[in-house]
Parts: structure tokens; C-alpha cells; sequence
DNA sequence: ACACGTAGAGAACTGGT
DNA sequence: ACCAGCACTCTACGTGT
């Protein structure tokens, strides 16, 4: 693969410095003002006459290639190709016999041309999905895709789907179960992972799964990728909510240090982590005196007041207790 | 208007068998 | 592997300040 790359890429750094030398040799002019030779100043993007000095053209936009490389140092600088992608099987970087019938030069085959080319073209596809792990990834990926699209999950949650299946696939996860409730299961996943949860009716509906084995699936997938589903952190909601509701930056401190003294305390475990942003947020307004209501918290953070109220009290709670004693070594974990 | 509490329903996870 | 229970959240409603 390296190697195609390569050799495509240097190709297009040459064929792009001799446009380059023809550009050049082309806007050779006269100046008219003392005629003498007129260049192209590409550096500071003017074309000026090097008798007189005078400017003919400026801001003149330099069409040529960069001359950093942004991906890795010393590769090629080419921005030429499309984009990988994890929702192919090949990851987008297969090549297709094309289906014109034509040759290199725009002629038609003849009969037996097209004949020859059309078996090259089918052992070329059974090669290319040649052993059973490339077809079952094509399956998944193609039911993934179908699936993202009846629920209207964007493209990164199927991305983030297709690694997820990837993982299973490469890690022995498959035998025993069925291709479309891995997918099922990624997807549920994936989207989960990305903020744009669907329930698990709402993927069942779309599904070829039941709602049972997509449940049993998950669990499984879960547990022996370790996938880090709910978003851990409560904490990171809090900025957005803070300037949403217009809370001061002392607010916003406090109320970090109330999630972290619940944390402590233990009182955030099982507990949504939108929920306790969104009560941190109101707690804090009231020790700052910044009298946000609750209803106001609960549209930004997208919870009930109900929610909100059973939360910012715990809090309170525990950051009193958490007074007397200011206990920094003792950290306990707050996942379990 | 806002804060607060309660009841009933529903969804997702956990533990027992 | 399956099922029942559980803790949590939501909606809806009523009460108090």
C-alpha cells in the first residue's frame, strides 16, 4: 500500500513543478511603461517589471503547491485523494475495474475484450472480499449504515460504529453471535458515545435483532472491549451550562467544587451525570446569590426540575459534611 | 412566579437462579 | 441464559411562600 502511495504522490509533485515552469515561462511579458522584462514575483505575490520597478498585478494568488507537510515530516506535501474512511470494509482505499468498456484511450472493446474484463471484474471483487472476516465487515458496515440512517445518527456515530465493530471482529467476539446484533450493539454504542443516545426500542425498531439478544449483545461487547460508555465526567457539562445561563466565574468554581466534594463523598454514583451538572449549576447560583430558577437550569441542561431538585440538595449535603473534614488523600472510586 | 413534594410510569442495569 | 427487582428519571399535579 505504501508503495502505490508513493509512487502516485511523487508523480504528482512532478507533473505539478512542470506546470509550474510553463506557468512561468508563459507570463514572460514587456512593462509598458519602459519595456523592459516583467517577472513574477511569487513570493510577495506581485508581478513587477525589473527595469522600472513598476507593479503591474498584486495579491496575486499563488495556485501552487504548500510547501509544509502537514501530516507527516519529510512525506509528501499532496492533499491529493479522498478521505479514509472506517465505514468501508477497505477502508476506502480499494481499486475498481471500471465498467465503460473502454480502453485507456477512450476506445471501445471489442467482444472478447469485454468478456475477459467483465470475469477479471468479478475474480477481482471475490478477491477483494476474499475471506469470510472481510465479507462478514462488509455486511456489518453496510447494516450499520442502514440502521445510523433510519435513526438519523450523523456520520462520526457511524465512524465511531464501525471502529466499534472493528474491535469485535478482531478480537474473536463474533463466533456465536449474529453479524447484525454486533452491529446492533456497536451502533447502540457508538451513538451513545457520541451524546445522541437512541433508546433501545427505538434500535430494535430499525434492527434485525430482537430487543433481548441487542441487550445481551451490548453487555457483552462492553465488557470485553472495556468500552467507556456515559460520559464519566459531570464536570465537563459545566462550562457550557455556566455561560448558557450567563453564571459568574465564581459560580462556576463553586459549583466544580460541590460535584468534586460529592464525588467524594460517594452520592454521585449511579446518578445521571447531566443531572448533577445541571444541580451543581443551580446550588451554586444560590450560594452566589445569582437566584437562578430552576426551570431555567432544567432547559439548558435538558432535565427535570424534579431532577434537579432531588440532586442539588445531596450536594449541599455532602459538601457540608465535607466541612470539617478537608480530605485530600482519600480518594474514593467513583465508578462502582 | 417560583420552590418543593409526591405518585405513577417507564427505561436500563444488577443479581439471583 | 433468563427474569424479577431496583434505583433512577420523567411527567403531572397539588401545595406553600
Amino acid at each position: 500500500m505504501s508503495e502505490s502511495e508513493t509512487t502516485i504522490s511523487s508523480y504528482t509533485r512532478d507533473e505539478r513543478e512542470s506546470d509550474e515552469r510553463t506557468e512561468e515561462s508563459e507570463s514572460v511579458r514587456v512593462c509598458p511603461e519602459c519595456g523592459g522584462s516583467v517577472v513574477a514575483d511569487e513570493e510577495h505575490g506581485e508581478t513587477v517589471c525589473t527595469d522600472c520597478g513598476l507593479v503591474l498585478e498584486e495579491d496575486a494568488i499563488d495556485r501552487g503547491p504548500e510547501w509544509r507537510s502537514f501530516d507527516r515530516e519529510g512525506e509528501s506535501k499532496s492533499r491529493v485523494g479522498a478521505p479514509t474512511t472506517k465505514m468501508m470494509h477497505d477502508n476506502g482505499l480499494s481499486t475498481n475495474i471500471g465498467w465503460q468498456n473502454k480502453d485507456a484511450y477512450g476506445n471501445t472493446l471489442s467482444a472478447e475484450r469485454r468478456q475477459q474484463m467483465q470475469r477479471l471484474r468479478t475474480w477481482h471483487e471475490r478477491f477483494r472480499t476474499r475471506d469470510s472476516k472481510e465479507r462478514n465487515l462488509k455486511q456489518a458496515l453496510g447494516e450499520i449504515d442502514r440502521m445510523a440512517s433510519a435513526l438519523g445518527l450523523p456520520e462520526n456515530v457511524r465512524e465511531t460504529a464501525s471502529v466499534i465493530y472493528r474491535r469485535a471482529l478482531s478480537e474473536d467476539l463474533l463466533p456465536g453471535r449474529s453479524i447484525e446484533g454486533v452491529a446492533s450493539a456497536s451502533l447502540y454504542a457508538a451513538a451513545r458515545q457520541a451524546n445522541t443516545p437512541r433508546s433501545l426500542d427505538e434500535l430494535t425498531a430499525v434492527s434485525r435483532v430482537d430487543r433481548m439478544e441487542l441487550t445481551r449483545t451490548y453487555r457483552y461487547i462492553v465488557r470485553e472491549l472495556k468500552l467507556e460508555v456515559a460520559p464519566a465526567d459531570p464536570a465537563q457539562y459545566l462550562a457550557r451550562f455556566a455561560s448558557e445561563l450567563g453564571l459568574s466565574d465564581e459560580g462556576e468554581w463553586r459549583a466544580r467544587g460541590l460535584l468534586k466534594t460529592a464525588e467524594e463523598a460517594g452520592v454521585t454514583s449511579g446518578k445521571s451525570p447531566v443531572g448533577l451538572a445541571a444541580a451543581a449549576v443551580y446550588a451554586a447560583s444560590l450560594l452566589t446569590n445569582e437566584a437562578l430558577t430552576q426551570s431555567q437550569v432544567s432547559d439548558v441542561a435538558g432535565v427535570s426540575e424534579v431532577t434537579i431538585r432531588n440532586r442539588y440538595k445531596e450536594l449541599l449535603d455532602a459538601a457540608e459534611t465535607a466541612e470539617g473534614t478537608p480530605g485530600a488523600g482519600d480518594r474514593s472510586p467513583a465508578g462502582a
